[in-house]
DNA sequence: TTATATTATCGTAATATTGCAATATTACTT
DNA sequence: AAGTAATATTGCAATATTACGATAATATAA
């Protein structure tokens, strides 16, 4: 009780069941890239020869929860691993499914028919 | 409660946080593909050999004034051309501005470093 | 012009997102 | 064990999104 599901919700008050799996995997990539704080998370991490560890609210400059709560909706696709290294937790990139969203993402472009107009 | 010190702003202690362009156009090119309607309506109208007319709100299966609001979030990206044909307005995609968004993406993928955990 | 069909806008309710202060938890160090 | 630093969670306010009924606007045809 008193529980508050703070997460991003893919689809508010819509009907979810017209949609296949292909439209809401997609869907729910480009939340969490729908945000430039998250964009530019992970670009920063992207930057970076190793893991990122704590610098992100300096970075961004948000506050420090609102980072940790943009950090959980990023790892909810699984973008994002992250360890303890000492008393920081690093983050970076999952490559496997970085790739496998690249190929979602270039599916969904490259099959745009243009022979129209 | 350890609490980082960052709440005096020093002169010349500048923010670097404000969003560049780049965040701001990947993040709001993202958001059009969030809702998996708008994945589904640019999916549709994918398909079709020439510009769709009027059939979406049986395809997606929403209200009519949704679907008006959701083409209106597509339209304002620039990937959506619309003109009437007879009494149909008839969308179909606008390539240049199309494939321009696909190099947001696919150059935002691609700059990711994996040399890491 | 009037009727009909299509699309846009308005009003509004329900829900989701964003951000931060306060607090709790976790991990390490001494 | 106590202290310190980093991260997560909670609670809540402000704002944004989503959806649809009602209605207005637009285009064509009769």
């Amino acid at each position: 009780m008193g529980f508050r599901n703070r997460s991003i919700q893919l689809m508010g008050a819509s009907k979810t069941h017209i949609y296949n799996q292909s439209h809401i995997t997609l869907a729910m990539a480009a939340k969490v890239l729908s945000h430039p704080a998250r964009v530019a998370i992970l670009q920063y991490i992207s930057k970076q020869d190793n893991c990122i560890c704590n610098d992100l609210v300096d970075i961004i400059g948000l506050s420090q929860p609102t980072i940790s709560q943009h950090l959980n909706e990023i790892k909810k696709i699984g973008v994002l691993k992250g360890d303890y290294q000492g008393k920081n937790l690093c983050y970076c990139i999952d490559k496997g499914k970085w790739e496998e969203l690249q190929v979602i993402f270039n599916e969904f472009f490259v099959k745009i028919n243009h022979n129209c107009c």
